[in-house]
DNA sequence: TTGTGTGCTATTGTATACATTGATGAGCCG
DNA sequence: CGGCTCATCAATGTATACAATAGCACACAA
């Protein structure tokens, strides 16, 4: 039996050892990988269109690895199709961000409801130290990072597998929206605060208070960000299409 | 402008003529349409073995649509890549049933909580139509496409893309459960009693109370599954492999 | 008998040629 | 001058040949 090679649908996606970046496992997950690359750090942004010609060329690769990766990418949301110019970056609309936020209030609000009552002590004791590690942060996007991770910890934490993809999955249409609301003034100290709230809650295993902490944790990035979208116009960096 | 016919990710996949069911929309979306229902409806059973050239040549296709097919379930979790045997229809263990069941109490009662927020009054009016139409059904699988449809128009009544995308995949999975729990008696009156109350609590706008609600409904369904699981054993019809 | 090496084979990964089709624009006719 | 037809093009859909590889069976040796 042979069919091992497969293609593998790894949830992480780490570049490689940099020499040779190129059929880091297949050329399919090279492209994939590299695309999720440049969707992130925005060398392709939101509406660009995807030619599978084109970037096989640039990738120098046929268009099957091509074709393979524009598929999961599409799967995943991060790629669309429109009628009027074919395959583009997803471009969300205000009213997408705010259903994203909705929904991400959910997820996280389930996470933290899991963890309460499934995650071990040893997950709890981690959470803790997480916490502890947070004091004292002052740049935003060390915040932001440390913020994240406590937050993959939580949902790992959950122990359900059919969260965990619906995180990632949201997680990845997040990152096309670029900046973190850390970046706005007194945020820091107010994530800090939600955050003992809802570790505290899951360390006394309340399932209720901790989807509730979580919830409202969500719910003040969920402001802050209508508030960077609606209240002051568009984020740095952002040229074209949409606020975006 | 060329590339519009790109793939379409058409949410609706339905057949052709009869004559010719091959090149519905193209050959890609065929397979994978086919593939979804053998799998639906247990042609294709948890566990086997999904070949790319034996498929092909069944479906008289070439390789290229039957990856393109695999890739998309493979993406939505109908099909899975397993160590040993490369790509097989996916196979549900007890924990992962017990965590779809979580996750579905968790996505429904969200559901509830935001058709509760948003839907329109034209939409409450059709919930309490659908409940209407549901009174004096006896049938366990009427029953059962009733309060699935019922189910599907409250995730709409979310307005809720995100949502909307999380509910399909974790029906998609369930749908590889088999068996209805209407089957159990008793569970088609108890099923209504809960769809009024859900329905009632989003006519009177209150959200709180709906997400709690569907909760309990689902609950009791996942309370029923995991007795058909563990109380007496497999389901009729499954064979092999696990308990499914 | 059991461990180990080695070729074979089944199966997937990749490239590429060809088919198909929607859009575009030029030219022709009224 | 306006509208229609048709040739052409750009882009994706499909088939297929070839490459690479993992697992297996078999043989051989200790």
């Amino acid at each position: 039996m042979a069919g091992t090679r497969a293609s593998a649908k790894s949830p992480l996606k780490r570049g490689r050892t940099a020499t040779v970046p190129r059929s880091a496992t297949t050329r399919g997950e090279f492209v994939y990988a590299q695309l999720r690359e440049e969707i992130f750090t925005r060398k392709l942004r939101s509406g660009d269109r995807l030619r599978e010609i084109e970037l096989a060329d640039r990738l120098r690769v046929s268009r099957t690895p091509v074709r393979e990766a524009l598929q999961r990418l599409g799967a995943e949301g991060l790629v669309m199709v429109t009628s009027s110019r074919g395959l583009v970056v997803t471009e969300l609309t205000p009213e997408n961000v705010m259903a994203l936020y909705a929904m991400r209030e959910i997820l996280e609000g389930a996470a933290a409801r899991f963890a309460s009552e499934r995650a071990s002590t040893l997950e709890i004791e981690y959470l803790q130290n997480a916490i502890s590690r947070m004091r004292g942060v002052i740049s935003a996007s060390e915040a932001a990072a440390q913020n994240q991770r406590l937050h993959d910890f939580i949902v790992r934490s959950a122990h359900n597998e059919f969260l965990l993809k619906a995180v990632n999955a949201l997680g990845d249409t997040m990152a096309l929206l670029g900046t973190t609301t850390y970046s706005v003034p007194g945020r820091i100290e107010s994530g800090l605060r939600d955050n003992e709230e809802i570790v505290a809650c899951i360390a006394r295993r309340d399932a209720d208070a901790a989807e509730q902490a979580a919830r409202t944790h969500i719910r003040a990035a969920s402001t802050l960000r209508l508030g960077m979208l609606f209240g002051q116009g568009v984020e740095p960096g952002a040229k074209h299409g949409r606020f975006k």
